[in-house]
DNA sequence: GTCTATAGTAAGATAGAC
DNA sequence: GTCTATCTTACTATAGAC
């Protein structure tokens, strides 16, 4: 057993880096080889069930991410449902680079990707409408319009990235975060 | 010469079909014959450019319909701001299939393709942003608002389509529309 | 555990018959 | 104009040396 040359967090780095830009069908072997720095032979020791596997572990990965710099977060009772939230959108911010990133779930969501990664990527989605469900009834809405403002939020996310990779103009983003924001924010008062 | 065994305008929609569904990496040749019906040495003799000139038609055709549909619709002086409104939603609920459809600027906005086309896809999204301004201008919003309700505007659509077919729920993709619609009706009280 | 080398398959693209 | 047949390249995946 010699030691490893790429260690689990690289690996996942670099997997994530080359999804996200390209999706499931245009990411090459070449390409996760350059992007992680192991040989494709080694790759394939590594996640046996190909480029499949990789995307798996990778969606682990990111459901990790998201349980602990999401749904801990905004479901943590001890702080202020204006602190969670800030906290949150700053996480939000760093995830997708200001706008700059592309979401992983998105990119994987093709016609040959949805029967393979579906369950992961529906999951993904709802882990975060959950948390922000939680948010919003922490901060007094009622039930109903908790869920519709966490799914409004999810929307808001998803389409800013869209728009601002397609503007080249991270401004749709950095609004949409605002956006978010003062939605909670004004049952506050 | 001999006939056309298809016309632009089928091919275009079997162009559509699957360009939208899998991106420009995930789209072969052989599956875009299968869904134009033209061989893959026919598609050369009308695109010798390949499948990249077969994208850029693509982008023109999505630009005129866009005009037609959406820009000529939503600046038209003759209807009312809410006549206007109702009918380009219409429009966009039938483009999207009732947000089943993904958007083909959205597909191919990856890192491979966004070189090749991403001044299309700019102008693209620049020319909803402009017309749905207009439309809020006409509202009687200020300019710097009735800009940045465009903006969420389509940020809420492309939002929506990402969540709809995340989550294999349509209700994101409607709910965006009558958020939108309410957007611009509550300056017209 | 990682590598080079390579098998096998699918991709983009063209030649030439009709 | 469209086709079949074919070329070349790029891909996924594996074998075997170290």
């Amino acid at each position: 057993m010699r030691p490893q040359k790429v260690d689990h967090e690289h690996l996942m780095s670099g997997l994530m880096s080359v999804l996200r830009a390209n999706g499931f069908e245009g990411t090459s072997m070449v390409a996760i080889s350059e992007a992680t720095g192991l040989k494709k032979a080694s790759l394939y020791y590594r996640f046996p069930g190909g480029k499949k596997e990789m995307v798996e572990e990778v969606l682990n990965h990111v459901k990790s991410w998201s349980v602990k710099h999401i749904s801990d977060v905004l479901t943590n009772k001890k702080n202020s449902p204006q602190k969670r939230l800030g906290v949150v959108l700053d996480n939000i911010n760093i995830l997708y680079d200001g706008g700059r990133r592309a979401c992983i779930l998105k990119s994987i969501s093709t016609e040959s990707g949805l029967p393979l990664f579906g369950t992961q990527i529906k999951e993904g989605f709802k882990l975060w409408i959950d948390a922000f469900t939680t948010l919003a009834l922490d901060f007094g809405y009622e039930p109903q319009t908790a869920y519709n403002l966490a799914k409004e939020s999810l929307v808001r996310i998803q389409g800013a990235l869209i728009l601002s990779k397609g503007l080249g103009d991270l401004s749709p983003f950095r609004e949409s975060l605002e956006s978010i924001e003062k939605s909670y924010l004004q049952k506050a008062i």
